[in-house]
Order: C-alpha cells, then structure tokens, then sequence
DNA sequence: GCCAGCATAGACCGACCAGTCTAGCGGGGT
DNA sequence: ACCCCGCTAGACTGGTCGGTCTATGCTGGC
C-alpha cells in the first residue's frame, strides 16, 4: 500500500529520515524494493538488485549481514515508514478521510499506468509468497499492516467514529485498496481502484 | 478466488470434468496449485511438486511440454473453472447474490483457519509475481479474473441490475475478497474476509 | 505372441542461486 | 606520517534450479 509515495518522497530529499542512512544501504533498498513489488521476492535474484544498484556483493553484506532476506525486511520497513509519514501528512493537512481516500485512488491510478502495471504493493506480494509461514519476514508484513491500520483507525476515530468501528474500517480500507491493486494490475487497467474507492467512500459516509 | 472449492470438488469425485484427464496429469495440478498458492510461483521448485506427488520428471514434461510454466497455467485453467462451476452451482440454487457473498464468506474463512493460514489465492499470487508482464501465464490469469467477473456481472444482471453497474460490482466484489485474502492470511485472522463481505453486501444491497 | 505407442523413470547438464572469503581502498583520528 | 577500520570489490563455492535425454515399462490392437 502507498508505495508510489516512495519515489516522490525517497528521491526528493530528506524526508523520511532515509537520508541519514547510508547511501549505498539507502541505494540497495530503493532498488531492492522496486524489483520485489514488481515480481516478489522469490523471482528477483541479487544479482540483479546489485548490478541495477551498481553496488558489489560485499557491500550487501557489509550493510545486510542477514543477506536477502534481511534486505526484504529493510524494504518492508522502508514501506510502512512511507505510508505512515504519508498518512500523517495527509491527515495533518485538513483532508478528511473521504478525501484521503479520493486522493489515493487518484493517486494509485497514476502510478500504475505510469509504471505500466510493473510496480505492485511490496507488501502483498511478500506477504502472499510468504503465506502463512512464521518467519521474520512475513512478520515484518503483518506489523506494517498492522501498523498502517491503526494510524487510519487513529484518523477515523478523530472524525468521531468509535474505536472498535474505525478498526474494522481500516482493515476494510486496506484489505479491498490491495485487492483492487492486484485486480487493476492483473487487468492493466485502473478501473477497480476507483470501483473500490467509491465503495470505501459510501462505507465511511454512511458510518 | 474460491480456490478452496478445490479440495471438495476434486476429490469428490467427477466433477469438473478433471476426472477424465489423465491422472497423473491431474494429481500433477493438484498438488501443483495447492504449493503455488501457498508459496507462489517462483518459490516452488519442480523436485518439490514432482516429490509430493511422486512423479518422476520425465512425467511432467510428457503431459507439460513447455515445463513449469504450461502447469502453472492449467493450475490457473483449473482454479477459473472451478470457481465458474461454483458460481453457477450456487446462483442455479436459488441463492442470490447476497447469501452467495455470505456463503462465500464462511467458506473462506473455514478455509483459511482449516488450512491454518498456508492456502492463499492462486491468482492473486501468481498474477502479483507475473506483475505486468506479457507473458501467456499472467495472460491466464488475466482471463480467469475475467471469465469470473463477466459470470458475476451476469449473475447480477438476472437480478435486476443494469449491465454496466453489473459489471462494476462484480470486479468490486472481486478485488474486495481478494484483498480481504491477503490481509486475512498475513494477520492470521479472518476478520477481514467478513469485514470486506459486509461491504460488499451493503453495496449490493444499495444497488 | 508381438509390436506400437503412450507413459514412466531418473541420470545428467549447464545456468544460476544465495552466501562466503580474502583483498584492497580511502579518509579521519592521532 | 601512519594506521585503523568502515566500506567496497569481486572471485569463488556448494547447492539447487528448470530442462533434456535415453532407457524402460506397460497395455491395447492385431
């Protein structure tokens, strides 16, 4: 979820407190992440993060001791960090949820057409490789999901909604926004964000 | 979707029209789909399904030609038409759309805990990992996702609703239980699949 | 009984995988 | 001036990958 904002965000400058790492482990992980999100963690070898990151294998090492799947982690992370800086932003700027929710389907639409389908969310496709196995992995995913739906169930409480409501909305929000991006992308066509957008939408105005 | 139908109608017996296939090509798909969806594509080695299914290599690429990708692609075939055949068994039955969502909300669930988590969507999985590809595999799915949303649109259609918002509904409905899927396997929790089905129903309901 | 074919069986192959290891660079501290 | 060490650099390795190939059942038609 959210990942566009990555490159807008990652790439701009400062933000994220991603520029005060070090830029070869920055360099890897934006690479890594776009490789996994565009065909998962399985099908993207190292060789390929590194030549694309001009970065030699020991240098992966040096910053990953944890080798792959560490590097995945560190992608997962980098998401969830996204999202919820994202989020906060968004919230903090006077939308409501309904135009939160608006502005990411607009968003979202962009992003796939302009990646030409390729980029995907990093997290469902890790979490669905990963299947219910109990590895530091998959539980990186489940804690970004988790993570994600308590900043907007935090935001749909400020709206006045209960807390136990605003959690079942949130999951819904998160749950139908990732499924309609693997519907869109599988379709090559945007239609199922904004299909899945104006459903989220009535949801919340009705409460 | 609906892949859990799977297991009770392929073992069941000869429904499906999978019986008559040969069948060790047939037990070569079931056991193929079942690590495919638990895993996905590229994580599952040839020697593992060959083994689970007590196969020798020579078998496979007598009834598979083109190797792991033309399996995969039946897997792919097979999960479209079972999930057709369910569709239509359930609307043929009097159900309509909103108890075949709720029933189709049980099921899933049932599914997911029964199989503690590991069964997830083959398409969303596959597709995920193919990504925007063009390759006949993530055509497949491409295929299937339609074949399924064109029989729900038709579904919709015969209860009163008009083509367009037919079709609308159907790939909502579509993308909303495949994101509910993923969120639900990765949380071990299948709140999200009644969550999303509460949704839906609403929405339906709405027209 | 015998042949033709489909299907099984698994040894074998080159390519590629993630990961290890040693060597060397370069700049900040003293 | 020197050295130390975080970091880069890439050759190398054992294992696994998908795929090919030859040999061998097995069975229905004659």
């Amino acid at each position: 979820m959210l990942a566009f904002l990555l490159d807008p965000a990652a790439q701009s400058g400062p933000a994220d407190g991603a520029s005060d790492m070090h830029p070869t482990r920055n360099r890897l992980i934006s690479v890594a992440t776009r490789l996994f999100q565009q065909r998962g963690y399985h099908a993207i070898g190292l060789a390929e993060i590194l030549a694309l990151s001009e970065t030699p294998k020991g240098s992966l090492y040096h910053h990953f001791p944890g080798g792959k799947p560490e590097l995945a982690e560190a992608c997962v992370a980098r998401i969830a960090e996204s999202s919820l800086a994202a989020i906060d932003r968004l919230s903090g700027s006077g939308l409501d949820m309904i135009g939160f929710l608006r502005r990411l389907s607009e968003v979202t639409a962009a992003w796939l057409q302009r990646t030409d389908w390729l980029d995907g969310s990093l997290l469902a496709v890790i979490g669905q490789e990963q299947g219910g196995a109990n590895g530091p992995l998959s539980e990186a995913v489940r804690i970004a999901y988790q993570r994600i739906e308590m900043r907007l169930a935090r935001w749909l409480m400020a709206e006045g909604i209960a807390v136990a409501r605003a959690r079942d909305m949130a999951a819904t929000i998160i749950a139908a926004q990732e499924g309609a991006l693997v519907l869109a992308r599988s379709r090559h066509d945007a239609a199922p964000v904004t299909l899945v957008t104006d459903m989220l939408c009535s949801m919340v105005e009705r409460g």
